[in-house]
DNA sequence: GTTTGTGAAGGATTTCACAGCA
DNA sequence: TGCTGTGAAATCCTTCACAAAC
């Protein structure tokens, strides 16, 4: 949740608010289960049962986009689900880095969940330079120094912070000074970035403090 | 991110937006840290600037419970940061469960961001037999079928799901038979549940993929 | 002089409800 | 008949702007 700054969308769709965006992933992947086991075809109905939503906001954040449904019968699975991924960009691999080779950047390049999603971790930096050149999943920990060239040498677009708080918010500058427009946070702390920079946060901390406000 | 379902807020004050229960704990946090190195005074707009958003919204948020500022001055950076916890249950300890042991649960169990903030992981449990018995971070992983007596037995509040995706539907809907009203959801999947529950999810993936969006 | 607290205004998002199409 | 796509209405949330308090 953290700062979430928006930037440009390059696209054809203009105006779209940033709510509608977060939602679409939601839409991808309950389409890639249904694809699994089960019908050609869903509605609206059937998508806002799986997802807890109404029918009518999941048509509206379509209609943001195109129309891709046929009265009467509703929307193709499979191809519904393929005009979301581009809409997306999720229908290209992506390489990313982490920043931050510590407890918990070791968790992430070694959890299995992004590649699957074309998520390609292919560079992890730590600012320690006693742990410089140790390998972690397959990956030599570079400097932070050789960031901003890796970046360009890799094409890098994404990068996934896991310093500690202390860091972060250098380390993020570092981040958009070598161009990156897109980063996952994991450092407790709403970050400074320039506008055109997203940044997402991931913290279950501040997940568990809201929720405490309805069991006390 | 995922499935939010709103429930009761047994405190004083009524129908307060959820996205403003939900930036509460980043005011605590930004006033804790202003705390260790400043002032004992801070106005909305120096808050603001910290978390990059308006004054006006800081004090709209803050009078939906209350007066705690001083005109011409400010906020006791203290005393909001009290009363704020206090409002969010914050001022106490929390007993948490972490369902699931594989990879991603021995982690969190091992994450050492919880326990200073008052939540507390006091029990593992798992559906494998195989590793019911195993120690991890000093906790002995049990079996789900003692879940409902622990969470009885150890004053169990909130649950913290990693289980696979597969087993994430069944996991929660023992978790919320056992009367657990707020859960932590890693799975990648959006559960149902009923209504009183609350359920916040972390989904790197989902933070991702709505990331692409804007540099696609 | 400064900054809060807050009605009122404005803007954004969700829901309604129905015309139109298969 | 069944369901989408969508203007219009309703609701929700943010920002404005200023009186009141220090």
């Amino acid at each position: 949740m953290s700062s979430t700054n928006i930037s440009n969308n390059s696209g054809s769709a203009p105006n779209v608010p940033e709510v509608v965006i977060q939602r679409l992933p939601l839409y991808v992947r309950a389409l890639t289960q249904f694809a699994g086991s089960g019908d050609d075809v869903i509605s609206s109905e059937q998508l806002g049962q799986r997802l807890q939503m109404t029918p009518a906001q999941i048509r509206k954040d379509l209609s943001y986009f195109g129309r891709f449904g046929k009265q009467g019968r509703g929307y193709s699975v499979a191809s519904l689900e393929q005009r979301l991924r581009s809409i997306l960009g999720l229908d290209r691999a992506w390489n990313t880095m982490v920043i931050g080779m510590g407890r918990l950047g070791r968790a992430v390049v070694s959890y299995p969940g992004f590649a699957p999603e074309g998520f390609n971790i292919v560079a992890a930096f730590d600012a320690d330079d006693s742990i410089v050149g140790e390998t972690v999943s397959g990956l030599d920990i570079q400097s932070i120094s050789d960031l901003a060239k890796t970046v360009k040498e890799k094409d890098i677009k994404i990068g996934i912070v896991t310093v500690p708080i202390e860091r972060a918010q250098e380390v993020i500058d570092t981040l958009v000074d070598a161009g990156i427009k897109s980063i996952l946070n994991y450092a407790p702390l709403s970050p400074k970035v320039p506008e055109g920079v997203t940044v997402r946060g991931i913290d279950p901390v501040l997940s568990l403090q809201s929720m405490t406000y309805y069991i006390s």
